[in-house]
Order: structure tokens, then C-alpha cells, then sequence
DNA sequence: ACATGCTATGGAAGCGCTTCCAATGGCCGG
DNA sequence: CCGGCCATTGGAAGCGCTTCCATAGCATGT
């Protein structure tokens, strides 16, 4: 009994032919009350969990194909709000959407191999996320298209930003507001996005200018990372961060500081989220929702039509200054 | 020829063998270019678009169960919030999530019929929606385990709040800390919520009381309402909002009309959403987090467990006292 | 020229389930 | 007491695909 009991197995074990079996797991049309009590302990007693693909395969079901998303970090409001719009332009085009939250590069790598080997879905849609020549290749040996979001794949559909340029008019942005001294907030280095933001950084206020990396993508490890950053460099006069909640936070650290913005520190976050308009962030926008749509539409198109020749598409990234900066210096 | 082309179709149509045809479908291990190329234009030609589930059958893929969640406006903050931990809890268990996203109540039956009908899923969650005898019983009768979550479904595992208790704390809580003339910012009539949270509202305020509804859930929603009922009650000294986003909203037009917050106007809102402790919104506290969280587990046991007796949940709704409401009167 | 070892290929056997169809047995009316 | 009908049941035929196995076609080695 290598694999899962079938109805074979139910029906030998309750005494009876595996049609009554089918009838009693069905909905019991016709089935007498013996017959059903014995079905249901001969489940019970074997642990039967019906076959899906089977199941799906005999009753002649739809075929409606399923695009999976790999999300890391599905919690972070950016992922949440690209979700958000890959679920309608999936659900818009007749397909379903499964979405795999994956915590770390092992975790994705597990759920990539499930979802490949069990061939779970039609279309496979890698938020923020590489992909070896070699998994590629299983991909295209197995004939399951994919996209790739907020990362640019080489020879794959793929849809992005320049996080290096956004960060560069970031720290410009600052600057050109009148801001000497800047510190930068990064995140995590296993994420690609805040490299390349780092470097973005880097190329405008000097690989020399203070930073400090937060462990995660919190709010909290924002203010943390602000109270370091600000502890050991009080003369900072324009904080750059990696993302918004770590500007919330550390918009937190200042006010409690008693350090006004943006007349004494300028604040500029990156993403702008939902409510940074509400909190006066200055930020650098992020089309989440323009990700979001472009993958769903390019997984769909190539699930429909394997063919199809999808360029890749790169999105603009939006300053969108606020009251946490100043009023632009004149002239 | 009424249903798909199969395989069967194609090798006829490429002059080749099914075995042939499968070989080229599969990463083309020991095919010649000729054979390859035949099949690849009877497909083409064909239109042709493998099955599923046959698949999964024949190749004898893993059985991951699916959990389907039925979610109406994906979008509202509340329901992100519900979809991360459903997704945590459902993925920790070992199973799919396919997140679905209903638009309105007609959206919800198709979804819902197209998913019980094709055996899309082993288990569903329905989320603030309430469902027909006969609809439940055709997911008895199917053996698709499902539960309610901010809902509460007699004999069904639910998990909820109580959203008029909610309310009467909301209003309550304005009173005892001075207000006199409250104002109830409600929500669409369609979503149960909303109702039971103005039954509250009426309970303390009196179903007198000024209140305009919004037709959607968003700020700007809130942000029209309160002008109106601004417009419309000048005298009003506390606002109740059936979301924070309205709170959010009304918290904009009063700072533009220069009404201070709390001096003269109190403002409270409902879920206490991500950065309303940093906007400093007084609210009431919806356990997003947990009622995901309990359903997923609830639904995960009962696929494994279809006899499991689960008991509803009730969660506590909380009071979160902030910066838009004043201090409690003293006595 | 013949045995040998490949590669490419087709046929057929299932994968586990639903469901049609025929068969069984008990009960009715005549 | 018997034919006929209905409720219940089991067997068997696929659903469309993957894959094992046998076959055939060739190019080698001797």
C-alpha cells in the first residue's frame, strides 16, 4: 500500500462495489443507509482522500487554468498591492490565482519544484526573484510559461523598475532641497531591489555616506535603524530609506527626538504606499499596481498562446514630493 | 469533435504516435527534429491545450488540497490583511491557497457555483458572505469542507466579531469622553458589517442621529461623506466611521476646514489598519490577523478531518484610544 | 555480410474516478 | 401465486495523459 487508498480499497474494505462507493462520496443519491455507514467507516478507517485530478478527469470538469505567484514577503504592503492586481487580471482573463507566500530562498526554491513537479499550475508568475538557466529550462521543458515581476530575467517576459535610478532621485531629491548630510536605511541584502536602491545611493551621496541596514521590512526595524543611524550621526540632515515604512519610522524616532521635518531632517521613503499621501511622505512611487496587471496580462496572453512574443516593460519611477521634504531651492 | 482536441487529435493531425505527441509536450526528451516540428504545428493548428487533471492523474503528481477563498473586494485593507494570515495558516498546513475576488453579490455565485461544479477546491472560505441552505447542502453533498469568517453561519464553523458591540463601544466612547452631537459615517447597505455596526451606532446615538453612507469603501468615500455631513450638521462634535479609511478621509476634510481634532471635533474609526497608530486614529480593533488565521486552521483540519466538530469563534473587538479622540473624562 | 547497440517510435496499460447499463432482489397489484 | 416495477447495486467503459515495453530502422564494429 505504497500510495493513498483508492475507492478500489474503500470498497473492499465496507464489502461493497466501488460504484457505491463513487455514489456515497458524491452526494448519496440512491445509496441505502447500510450501505453508506459502512462506506464512510471503511473512509474513516482508511483515511481516504478522494484523487482530485481523477475525480476532475472522469466527471469531465472545466479546465481552467491556474497562474501561480511566488510573492516573498507576502506581508509587506508592496506585495500585497501587486497581489492585489495580479488577482484581478488573472481573475479577468478566466483564470485562478494561487498565491505562494515564500518566506526565503529555500522555501521558494521548495515551492518552485512542487509546483513544477506536480504541474499545480499553467503559468508561473516570479515576484522579485532570479531564476537559474537550469530551473528555467524545466520550466520550458515542461511547457509552463512564466513572468517575471520587479525583476528584470533575461530572455523572459519580464516587468521592473530602476531601482537604482529611483534611489539616485531620491537622494537627489534631497539634495536638491538643500539637504548636506545624508544617511541611507536599507534593507535586507537578500533582496535585490534594496541593492540596487543602495547603489542608487551610493552613486549620488558617496559609498562613504552613513547607512544602516534594518534586518527586515517593518516599521519597527525602521525606527531601529533610524535611532542607530541618528545616534551615531547627529548631523545627519536627510534620511534616504528603502522603503516607506522604514521612513514612517523613522519619522517616529525624529518626532520623538524633538528634530523637525523637514526643516531640520528631510525624510524621503521609497514605494508610496497607501496613506503616505495622508502622512505628507515625500516618496518615490512605485507603479504596484501597474507591475501587478502587466504580469497578469503577459502570464495570461502566454498560457493562451505559448508563442506569443511578450517584450518586456519597464516601468517610470514617480518622485512624489511631500511635506517631508522642503519646497524646492529656487533657481 | 465538441470537447478539446486531444492528444489523440494532434498525433492524427502530425502523422505521428500519441506517444510521439506526449514526448514533444514534455521537454522533447529522443525526438526527432521532424517529429517535433509536426507535432509543434498540429498543436498550433489545433489550437491544442493539454488537460489537467489527465495529466496530473497519469503522471501521478502529488494530491495538494486547495483551499479557495472567496473574498468580495480584495482591495479594502481588511481583506488584504485576512488574505495574509489565510495564506500563512493554509501554507503551513501543506496546502493551496486560490485566492478569489468577488466584485458583487452575482460575481460570488458564479465563483462560487464554477468552483463546486469543477471540484476546484477540497475546501473553501467564505469571507463576510452568507450562503443559502441550498447551497450548503450542495457542498455537503459534494464533501467540500467550508467555513465563514466575519460571518457568522449557524452550523457552519464560523469565525466573527461582533460588529454592533463594536459600533455601540465606537459611539460610546466619543460620549464618555464629551462629545454630544455624534455623526455615523456608514458604509455600502450590502455588506452585513456595516448594517449591524449602524445598529450600534443607533443604539447609543439614537437612529436619529445624522449619518450619510458612502457607496464604497475608500477614502475618498469617507472624505465625500464627511463633507456632507459636515455641510449638512455643523454642530456635530464627534464623528463614528464604519472604517478607518472614512476616519482617514473625515480627518482631511476637517484639517482643511481648520476643525481641530480632538478640541472640537473626536473622531474614531473601525479595524485599526496598518499605520493608524502612526496617524493616531482612536479606533476599534478588528482582529484581521486572528480571524485569518483561525479560519485557515479551521479549514485545514476539516480536509484532513471532514469529521472534526469545530466551534465557532467570537473575537473581541477593542477599543484602541489615540490621538483623535481626547481623554477620558475624569469620574 | 552479420551481429550489436543505438535511437526514434508506436501501442497498450494503466492513473483513480464517475457514470452508464445491466442485473439483482423485494414488493406491488392483479 | 406470478409478472412487473422500482430501489439498489456491481461491473465495466472510458476521461486524456504518461510511460513502459517492444519494434523497427540504422550505423557501427569485426
Amino acid at each position: 500500500m505504497a500510495g493513498n487508498p483508492t475507492i478500489y480499497d474503500i470498497a473492499r474494505q465496507a464489502g461493497v462495489g466501488i460504484a457505491t462507493v463513487s455514489r456515497v462520496l458524491n452526494g448519496g443519491a440512491r445509496v441505502s443507509e447500510d450501505a453508506r455507514a459502512k462506506v464512510q467507516a471503511a473512509v474513516a478507517a482508511l483515511g481516504y482522500r478522494p484523487n482530485r485530478a481523477a475525480r476532475r478527469l472522469a466527471a469531465g470538469g472545466l479546465n481552467r487554468p491556474r497562474i501561480a505567484a511566488l510573492v516573498p514577503l507576502f506581508s509587506a504592503d508592496f506585495y500585497a498591492n501587486v497581489a492585489r492586481a495580479l488577482a484581478r487580471g488573472v481573475a479577468a482573463a478566466g483564470m485562478d490565482l494561487v498565491l505562494v507566500d515564500v518566506a526565503d530562498r529555500e522555501d521558494k526554491l521548495r515551492h518552485f519544484t512542487r509546483l513544477v513537479e506536480e504541474r499545480a499550475c499553467e503559468g508561473l508568475v516570479l515576484c522579485s526573484m532570479g531564476l537559474g538557466e537550469e530551473r528555467q529550462d524545466l520550466l520550458r521543458g515542461r511547457g509552463v510559461p512564466f513572468v517575471a515581476l520587479d525583476y528584470r530575467l533575461p530572455g523572459v517576459p519580464s516587468c521592473w523598475v530602476d531601482n537604482r535610478a529611483g534611489a539616485k532621485m531620491a537622494a537627489q531629491c534631497l539634495l536638491d532641497r538643500g539637504a548636506r548630510r545624508l544617511g541611507w536605511i536599507d534593507g535586507p541584502a537578500t533582496v535585490h531591489a534594496f541593492h540596487d536602491r543602495a547603489a542608487g545611493f551610493d552613486a549620488v551621496a558617496g559609498a562613504d555616506a552613513p547607512r544602516v541596514r534594518a534586518p527586515a521590512v517593518t516599521r519597527d526595524d525602521g525606527r531601529a535603524a533610524a535611532t542607530q543611524l541618528l545616534d551615531l550621526h547627529p548631523e545627519l540632515d536627510g534620511l534616504v530609506c528603502a522603503n516607506d515604512l522604514y521612513a514612517v519610522g523613522a519619522l517616529e524616532i525624529l518626532r520623538m527626538r524633538g528634530r523637525t521635518v523637514p526643516d531640520q531632517v528631510q525624510v524621503i521613503g521609497f514605494d508610496d504606499q497607501p496613506l503616505m499621501d495622508h502622512i505628507g511622505l515625500t516618496t518615490v512611487r512605485q507603479p504596484m499596481a501597474g507591475l501587478g496587471s502587466w504580469a497578469a496580462a503577459a502570464i495570461t496572453r502566454l498560457v493562451v498562446d505559448p508563442g506569443a512574443d511578450i517584450p518586456g516593460k519597464r516601468f517610470a519611477l514617480e518622485l512624489v514630493a511631500r511635506a517631508t521634504t522642503r519646497d524646492q531651492t529656487a533657481g
